[in-house]
DNA sequence: TAGGTAGTATTACCTTGGTAGTCGTTGTCG
DNA sequence: CGACAACGACTACCAAGGTAATACTACCTA
């Protein structure tokens, strides 16, 4: 597995597409104009570089290009998440977390809601052991 | 606040700064060479970079610089998470973690480490609630 | 059939991270 | 005093993300 990870612009795309399932350059233009105001040809150009990476394809219809996600929404995530666990927390996914209360980012009703999460992510790993 | 946002080598140097305070140039190349084996002057020119950048400032001992840092790693990992957060789950950290379970990441010990982590996190603040 | 237009291809430029050679200065040792 | 070594300064590249103007092509319509 190659690494999936992804610029702003080219998170931002994906997000449409990953939305639509496929999506022509207009469309993703459209989609993202009223937030970044780029031009066409901006989006375009980060298409085919995103092609030349391989998170995207297209197929032809008509005179323009329909695109489509090759890469899932939770591939890419697990690489990131997966290379900023590895980079700042020596990989210790616990380190992360701790990091989040201790931070600020967590506020206690959400605590208890990851509670309640993580003993039924519990149970359901107890099921197939 | 700025955005305090590494890659990959300056966070490396960043480490080294962490953990010893303050650091030659020679002595960052002497940390990281083992694993990295780059020239010396790379260091260097990383490390001039990134004092344009604010995360480190010198000072002048003899002939040579004594780098020291600027940002804590707390506020680095603060920086970077905030910002993967944000790109990648909305910015809701229980998503995070919510990945972090259904993925791989956390096998079912860590998670009931984790368990007992937010239950003294939740604790801590209901003494200031 | 000529011309406008829609849409891709080409090309170019900027920034940042990364990597390193070379240059110049200065301190030190024989 | 002269040469060498140490060390920062300067310069140069490369890759990737981002941004966009311009060029080209083909279709559609009057």
């Amino acid at each position: 597995m190659g690494k999936h990870t992804l610029g702003e612009l080219q998170h931002a795309i994906m997000q449409v597409l990953w939305a639509c399932d496929e999506a022509t350059v207009a469309e993703v233009h459209g989609a993202l104009y009223d937030e970044r105001g780029l031009a066409p040809t901006t989006i375009a150009t980060m298409l085919r570089k995103m092609e030349d990476k391989g998170v995207v394809a297209h197929r032809v219809e008509g005179r323009q290009f329909v695109y489509r996600p090759v890469v899932s929404e939770s591939a890419v995530r697990s690489s990131m998440v997966g290379e900023l666990l590895d980079r700042l927390f020596a990989g210790d996914p616990a380190a992360l977390v701790s990091h989040l209360v201790a931070d600020h980012t967590i506020d206690d009703t959400e605590i208890e809601r990851l509670r309640g999460l993580l003993g039924v992510a519990e149970n359901g790993k107890d099921e197939q052991r």
